[in-house]
DNA sequence: AAAATTGTGTTGTTTTTACAACATTTTGAG
DNA sequence: CTCAAAATGTTGTAAAAACAACACAATTTT
């Protein structure tokens, strides 16, 4: 099947043949598009009628609210999906940008055909069904983490709990961050020069180090955070 | 069935019959336990091996950081579900406090048995399942919300945003928030007398009304988020 | 390889926030 | 109803953040 080897590797779809899948392909009306780097995927606003997955590639989820400021909601890489909150409470609008960092493969699927179980049809739709579940509520979690994050007091302890967040999930003191300074700022939803002066700080002081996108956080600062 | 007509209006078990819910009843390992305000019905870090769902009264959910720092997430009514995450992520522990405001009426699930629907026993175990995703993805919707309030760059467009927010929820430019100024203040992570020094020069400036949890946004405050 | 664009760190200034202290009002328990 | 506790609004001060401007570095484009 096209694409299949990128299919594979989705989180909807994970543990689907290719057999399934081929089956599940109509019913789903599914569709294939390549994008260029920095072109509108998804633009905010528009009927969301489909569940976009990121094949190949990688993109940005971006917000821009009523002031018209845009900020940065996280970055996808392949295998990551996009919009599936509007199918389950039958949304009929994105709320947010979609935009390719990089040339992309993007996956269409129609949003009342994933959510419904088709009978007999395709079989393992409800197993899709169940890795839906699992991306919603790992969103969820992540959402969570992020809102925490965001309710500390100021930059600097907004940053360690982030490095801190980080170098958990890497599982080493040694990682790197998907952000360049300027949007991890966005991200922290902090001013850049005032996060560049905090980093330098804490740099200083022997809590953290870094280098373009990589960051190492000393056990000091992980003390700082008991 | 015991307490079925509070059972009924939950979002978890809408829709299901007296007879379905009694079938449910053994499977789910259902119990119930009352709790007396202020109380601690579930703490943060302990084994999370059940759902639960509020049946009547009012209760809290709070967070207490690594610093000791204890911070509002929000509050739940008759109705509301706590720990839904836990049961689909597999995590082993509650991550947030849930405390009785109010004298409380609690029921507890297996979360094991929630959320793998079991052969033929219980009838309706599908619809919960679909129950239970919509409540998710509501929390999903209302943690990006209350993401993009935190956002925001001061204090001002905070409150203006939320009260915005509720505003459009209640229909009305006339509603009534769940919560006192200091609640508000934690909900929003601002300092409570900073929160109540811009409240008051909103009031000033014949933006936005409000007598204790009573509030009205003027039209005029519309216009400066546009 | 050169030119143009974007990212980064630094500094000084202005604005906003947190913090602390207090008087007053409201709430809730007995 | 009374009293204690909690919530609220206000003020002044200290701390932090946003903002703006800039030089330099890194990256991307042509």
């Amino acid at each position: 099947m096209e694409n299949f080897s990128e299919i594979k590797k989705t989180k909807i779809f994970a543990e689907i043949s290719e057999n399934d899948m081929q089956a599940m392909a109509y019913c789903l009306k599914i569709k294939f598009k390549n994008y260029n780097k920095n072109t509108l995927i998804i633009e905010q606003g528009q009927p969301a009628e489909e569940v976009v997955i990121l094949l190949k590639g990688g993109a940005k989820v971006e917000n821009i609210d009523t002031f018209g400021d845009i900020s940065l909601i996280t970055k996808l890489k392949a295998g990551d999906v996009f919009g599936v909150e509007n199918s389950f409470l039958g949304e009929t609008q994105y709320k947010d940008n979609l935009v390719a960092t990089e040339n992309c493969l993007v996956m269409f699927l129609n949003r009342h055909r994933l959510i419904t179980p088709c009978e007999n049809k395709c079989k393992r739709h409800d197993l899709v069904v169940k890795n839906l579940m699992r991306v919603i509520v790992e969103r969820n979690k992540a959402l969570m983490e992020k809102l925490k994050l965001l309710s500390k007091k100021n930059i600097r302890e907004k940053v360690l709990a982030y490095l801190h967040n980080q170098s958990i999930k890497a599982g080493s003191s040694y990682f790197d961050l998907p952000y360049n300074k300027t949007e991890l700022a966005n991200y922290l939803s902090v001013d850049r020069s005032a996060l560049s002066t905090t980093l330098s700080k804490l740099r200083e002081e022997g809590l953290i180090d870094f280098d373009k996108k990589h960051y190492h956080i000393n056990n000091k600062a992980f003390e700082k955070l008991q």
